[in-house]
DNA sequence: GTTACTGCAAAGTCTTTGCATGCGG
DNA sequence: CCGCATGCAAAGACTTTGCAGTAAC
């Protein structure tokens, strides 16, 4: 996974934007926000921007629902909580018994790379409105 | 999340296909079976069959990688290898410490309602082969 | 008869690709 | 110079939608 190319300007606006930012945001989103500093910029350089981070292991992608992949500036092991009703992703640690992964891997045959866990459920702010999901992400 | 709408031929079909094999198909695998028996169907059948399931609660959907999303006849609660070489999926059960996972909502102040874990790595078939991973789905 | 499922095609969303241009080393 | 990042547009993959016909109750 070694990194070919450049950390060009745009990559590390890229990076940076993710840094600081906690929201996971997915590419249109970046693309969006990138676009008010630099409005030429093109959806495509985004994209490419964000896959060579990803490819480069600085930034990761999230796959936890059927909507956009959503991009993390943070590469160590982690965990998630999803908001099923308003979609919001917050960093959580899970510190799991480490047989109680390692032996399930075992007993599949499987090679065990990395895992992690998704909390669903509602957060803090959609618990106190309305009570009806609006997105059922299992 | 009640059943509205009928089982029908197709969503029985498509149910029992689902039942009777633990592949955890996509979309398109489940349209290329039955279309082998009903040559006239329409993909968007599939989808709706696929859909009203899921929202009727009779089966489940995974988005684990960027990918298509797969299909789960199994609705109890459970987890999940994924194999980044070929893509197969396997189901697993993980028996987290109950309190590791209510522990985390609350401290995040979100009200969970359910989990998942995901294991990434390669399956025993990919693990005797090419030591090259294919797919990054983090 | 009425409801709603199906087939078909078109459109919508997200992402990648091809190619010409041009910047940076 | 040369490599490769960028802009642009088009295509590709996956999924949904609208509508007319029709099957099930």
């Amino acid at each position: 996974m070694k990194a070919e190319g450049r950390l060009t300007h745009y990559r590390k606006t890229v990076l940076q934007l993710l840094r600081s930012n906690d929201s996971h945001p997915t590419a249109a989103d970046v693309f969006r926000i990138v676009r008010r500093r630099r409005p030429g910029v093109a959806y495509a350089t985004i994209y490419n921007a964000l896959n060579w981070l990803e490819r480069g292991g600085l930034i990761g992608s999230l796959n936890l629902t059927d909507e956009a992949t959503r991009y993390d500036p943070i590469i160590e092991r982690h965990d998630h909580f999803v908001c099923t009703r308003c979609g919001r992703l917050t960093d959580v640690q899970l510190k799991l018994p480490p047989d109680i992964v390692t032996r399930a891997a075992k007993n599949a045959k499987f090679r065990l790379a990395w895992h992690r866990t998704e909390l669903f459920g509602l957060c803090g702010e959609c618990s106190v409105s309305s009570p009806k999901t609006y997105r059922n992400a299992r």
